[in-house]
RNA sequence: GGAGAGUUGCCGGAGUGGUUGAACGGGACGGUCUCGAAAACCGUUGUGGAUUUACGUCUACCCAGGGUUCGAAUCCCUGACUCUCCGCCA
């Protein structure tokens, strides 16, 4: 959410982050709703004050044994007119509000503008695609040669987009959470939780997902409870309605979680195999830090991401994201595309967003300066990795030409 | 799922209709005292909104949302959560 005073100031600004990532928000709604907010506001605070200011007279009155029974007539009257503005205010305060969390937050000003994805600006590559003197084979087919995957029973008990993972395609994949997960506990210093993956409306709000991704969300209508996109929900509303005291940041968690989503009309989408599923596994960064210090932390959690495909001797490559493909709640990103040679594709395996105080509004987020003010902290996070294309890209890049798989050194011990 | 108890400020805890943003105690912060510290004493100590150049003023908030009333932390209704007991269960 953005601050409404910053709106009324910076309305060009306002209007061209939405234009550039592709939102269609009425500003003109919000900022109508917001005077006539304020106006209703300024009405009932002036006429309670005159309320509050003869209702204590009533007491004095009464004990020094006066009529006041003229006194009590002319209050009904101004508490039933007040009555009614604070009804009035009550519904431009719900549709203002709710118009707010419509309005997505604000590229930072080194996100290229377009309009989508091939707009992206490529920053660099590590490592280099391994050369092979066969044609390399795709992951489906390496996962046929060794039973790794099984699809078509997934889809028996389940539906189309979902994956099943057998034998030792079952023991890579846990492998590669808990690898990760080590990785980031022991050499980034981050803190593991685990926390509910079904969470309530208002959680999703506070991240950013709802009100508008609602159709690409798995809901339980009978609770009113929602299957967590990412681990982010769960990990960044830790701190929802809560005030950090200024030396308890930065906080760095990671947490594993399976994350589904419909992927609504996605369908056709590069969905074979692997690569776009409804449900997968994920390992997630979240940070929460001073304002100040945001910008640096996205350049180390996108370090942290790296690590683990350097780790893995992976090549990728790293991408600001265009303001046309950045997220909703997003005011930066990187992405790292894997390289995956039988695909033939980079694949994104990991987006590390800085949302700045965006979703620390939302969800009520703040902590104690040095000046005992409160502020909004900033949250980021990222994707430290999401596994199904990180299995993609691992098959891919390590096979022999009989079909056999020879693992990178590093994850050998959790193979076992 | 059944029965009961509760939810007040940073914490403990009072407050059952009137000047209560909230007694009292603790904590924290500032000051006096001291070579320094402790103790003691004095003072300060919430958040959002509106308005103002500013000092300030007004308003809202005692789990949430409604209601009664001239007036609600206090009464009524609905909901959420917590705790205790019983049932069920990995």
């Amino acid at each position: 959410m953005l601050n409404i005073k910053f709106i009324r100031e910076n309305e060009k600004m306002v209007r061209a982050a939405i234009l550039n990532k592709n939102e269609k928000v009425d500003l003109d709604n919000v900022l109508n709703l917001d005077q006539e907010k304020r106006k209703l506001q300024f009405e009932y605070d002036s006429n309670k004050a005159v309320q509050n200011k003869l209702s204590k007279q009533i007491p004095t009155l009464k004990k020094e044994k006066k009529d006041v029974s003229e006194i009590m007539n002319n209050m009904k009257e101004l508490s039933l007119k007040n009555k009614n503005i604070l009804s009035e205010l009550n519904i431009v305060s719900k549709k203002f509000n709710y118009a707010m969390l419509t309005i997505p937050n604000i590229p930072s000003t080194d996100v290229p503008i377009g309009r989508d994805e091939s707009d992206n600006e490529f920053k660099y590559e590590w490592g280099k695609k391994p050369v092979f003197d066969f044609v390399p084979k795709d992951h489906l087919e390496l996962a046929k040669i060794n039973s790794l995957l099984d699809q078509q029973r997934a889809t028996k008990m389940s539906s189309s987009g979902f994956m099943g993972y057998y034998d030792k395609g079952a023991m890579l994949e846990r492998a590669l959470i808990n690898y990760m997960l080590d990785f980031h506990i022991q050499k980034h210093g981050y803190t593991e939780i685990s926390f509910p993956i079904l969470v309530n409306r208002k959680a999703m709000i506070g991240t950013g997902q709802l009100p508008k991704l609602e159709n690409d969300m798995y809901r339980i209508e009978q609770d009113d409870l929602f299957l967590v996109p990412t681990a982010e929900v769960s990990t960044t509303n830790f701190y929802a309605e809560e005030i950090l005291a200024s030396k308890d940041i930065p906080v760095k968690f990671v947490s594993y979680s399976p994350c589904f989503r419909r992927e609504a009309g996605s369908y056709g989408k590069e969905t074979k195999g692997l690569q776009r599923l409804h449900q997968f596994n994920k390992v997630e960064m979240v940070r929460f830090v001073k304002k100040e210090d945001s910008y640096i932390a996205l350049d180390e959690m996108k370090n942290d991401a790296e690590e683990i495909l350097q780790s893995l001797g992976l090549h990728y490559r790293v991408m600001n994201l265009a303001t046309g493909d950045l997220s909703f709640a997003s005011a930066k990103t990187y992405d790292l595309e894997v390289w995956a040679p039988g695909t033939n594709r980079y694949l994104e395996v990991s987006s590390i967003s800085n949302f700045e105080d965006f979703q620390a509004r939302r969800a009520l987020i703040r902590y104690r300066n040095e000046n005992d003010k409160l502020e909004f902290v900033h949250t980021l996070n990222g994707s430290g990795l999401a596994t199904p294309r990180l299995v993609i890209s691992l098959l891919e890049s390590y096979q022999n030409e009989s079909g056999s798989i020879d693992f990178p050194e590093n994850l050998k011990p959790y193979l076992k």
